[in-house]
DNA sequence: TTGTAGGCGTTATCAA
DNA sequence: TTGATAACGCCTACAA
């Protein structure tokens, strides 16, 4: 104990035991009897023991720890995300420990390879807008890894993401359901392969719909707040240019609808919006944002449980898990008479 | 190399020196010579040596974790903190890592708990509601920590905040300014030490003003988005019962706004709000939201620093630290035309 | 039911 | 400039 720091020997000393026996109490070893353990325990909290994981880790080799490396919790839908992973660790005797890149890929690499130093037993990885095959790949070559959201082809990690196609193509129909000739989508930028399945499904039911794509409806911007603010202008100029739009996300929609609002238009009467995600802030706007709900935390959750399958087994060959989503229908694409498309599904 | 893990030996083999050369060109000794540090770093990425930093700690003794226990990220404010945190950290040659509580004090045990095995160089803590001194004393008795925004009283630890009573005064008399004598104070519940601080500073300002301080003014709530809208019908029955509200937080007062909205009343118009926190969404509501900003960014780098120099120094007497607010005044509230009361301060 | 004796990967001390 | 050796705190045989 000399350094403050309180070890199984000391509390071995002060029960009257060996070091062995405090490591089958802390073990919760059947073979110690009562009487000792109920000593060692006590002598345990009485010195303020802390178990040193680091030195049994570096002993029996395999960690307790789960890496979660998201790109972006200011986005509050890879909060919901981080929440069903964290939740479903949980039961699974792992823990979760988060860390945030902020889309900057030379800080997720460094986030990587601290968890990697660390032991992490595996890792929940979204990786930020720009990364590479070439930086990751290396880095991830011996720990189980599985992407959420989004994924970086090559990388030879599995993958839970949602429907993207089929979820930008329901709520594309839905508004040409509505009458719109001219809908745009909006958001994200076009190395996105995220955004490149939304936009497909956005083009797939524009043609079933018998409508022209026109490419200048497919508008790129930052997927932020601001970056739904700043397509408004090219969207209703002139007025009528376009009368709907499918957004990257629920936080470009947000953004788009108060745009909206400080234009002059009302979204759900005079532009008819739909977001991606269903994030709860949906719920509170006014009017209400209509959404392709992807169900965050059961993402989450699927991959945490993947993970902790594929660490438990050693084999983690990579699968890809697809997940339905579902047209949450709110007033800001108007013509609330239609309706759900859910029984569709 | 038996299980996989490339240990230093492996490498010193590769490289055909010893592992303390290994070492040596690990902590960047200026000893070693170069052709001999080249050789070692090939060897290095040739085998994919990941370095063990459990090993090190167990050796050393001092770990490079600084962990983040944040009440509930699903509050975009305490994602803001939690970045400024991090950027901080980065500057400091700590790893942060991030745990969410979601404002559950069993889940907060874990995780601090959690950290402590880990061997967490120091800890960064906002307190769940419901945490209770008698659970967190004795746990953080032997680590540097620093509590940020929430304080716990009788806790030796120091504090990181900002000036609470103040910037609900400064708001609150804002209000009374623009004519309101029935201003309202929405969300928390009374155990909140912060709530009681930016309560206090509310009541002040109201007798500052002359005005009645109504204790069926001062309302509760969850502080969630739900928490604003559940408020509205108290407020607005019979209408001009109460013609504005000081919220808690921004996610308070922008449910709040919502439900005005479909109450029929107009926020900035009819009924003027303002928030606490000036979260990113606050600019992004229409109205804009009014709100004391709390600079979440800065209060996170603030704690962090605090928190690496009482590790760097070894002396972690408990200090308190209060940042000012600074009331960002947009069209919620209502009555552009007076001047900001940020020259004020 | 409990004690003894390594060894996990690293760093620090001391020799060479 | 490099190598040998002893810890760090824990766990797992194996012995008692």
């Amino acid at each position: 104990m000399r350094d403050g720091r309180v070890t199984i020997i000391d509390v071995g000393l002060k029960a009257g035991v060996s070091k062995s026996t405090v490591s089958l109490v802390l073990a919760g070893s059947p073979l110690v009897a009562d009487s000792t353990r109920a000593r060692v325990s006590k002598a345990m909290s009485e010195l303020g023991y802390v178990y040193n994981r680091g030195a049994a880790t570096l002993r029996g080799g395999k960690a307790d720890v789960l890496g979660m490396v998201i790109n972006d919790l200011s986005n509050p839908f890879f909060v919901e995300l981080a929440i069903g992973i964290e939740q479903t660790c949980q039961n699974g005797a792992f823990v979760p420990f988060l860390a945030n890149c902020s889309e900057n890929p030379s800080r997720q690499l460094q986030v990587i390879r601290s968890m990697l130093e660390h032991g992490a037993a595996g890792l929940v990885i979204s990786p930020s807008v720009g990364s590479t095959v070439a930086e990751l790949k290396p880095l991830l070559a011996d720990i189980p890894t599985v992407q959420v959201m989004r994924r970086l082809p090559g990388l030879r990690a599995s993958l839970v993401s949602p429907e993207n196609r089929e979820g930008a193509r329901k709520a594309t129909r839905r508004l040409a359901q509505l009458g719109h000739t001219r809908i745009a989508f909006v958001g994200g930028t076009a190395s996105m392969i995220v955004r490149e399945e939304r936009v497909a499904g956005y083009v797939q039911a524009l043609e079933e719909s018998g409508l022209k794509v026109d490419p200048k409806l497919i508008m790129e911007s930052p997927i932020t707040y601001s970056g739904g603010r700043q397509a408004v202008p090219r969207l209703v100029r002139p007025r009528g240019w376009a009368t709907a739009a499918l957004c990257f996300n629920d936080v470009v929609a947000i953004g788009l609808m108060n745009a909206l609002v400080e234009a002059g238009l009302r979204p759900g009467a005079d532009f008819a919006v739909i977001g991606f995600d269903d994030i709860i802030e949906a719920q509170h706007t006014t009017p209400g944002l209509t959404s392709v709900a992807v169900h965050g935390r059961d993402v989450g959750a699927r991959a945490a449980q993947m993970l902790m399958q594929q660490i438990a087994s050693g084999d983690w060959t990579a699968q890809t898990v697809l997940l339905p989503t579902t047209l949450v229908v709110r007033e800001s694409c108007g013509g609330k008479s239609i309706e759900s498309e859910d029984s569709e599904t």
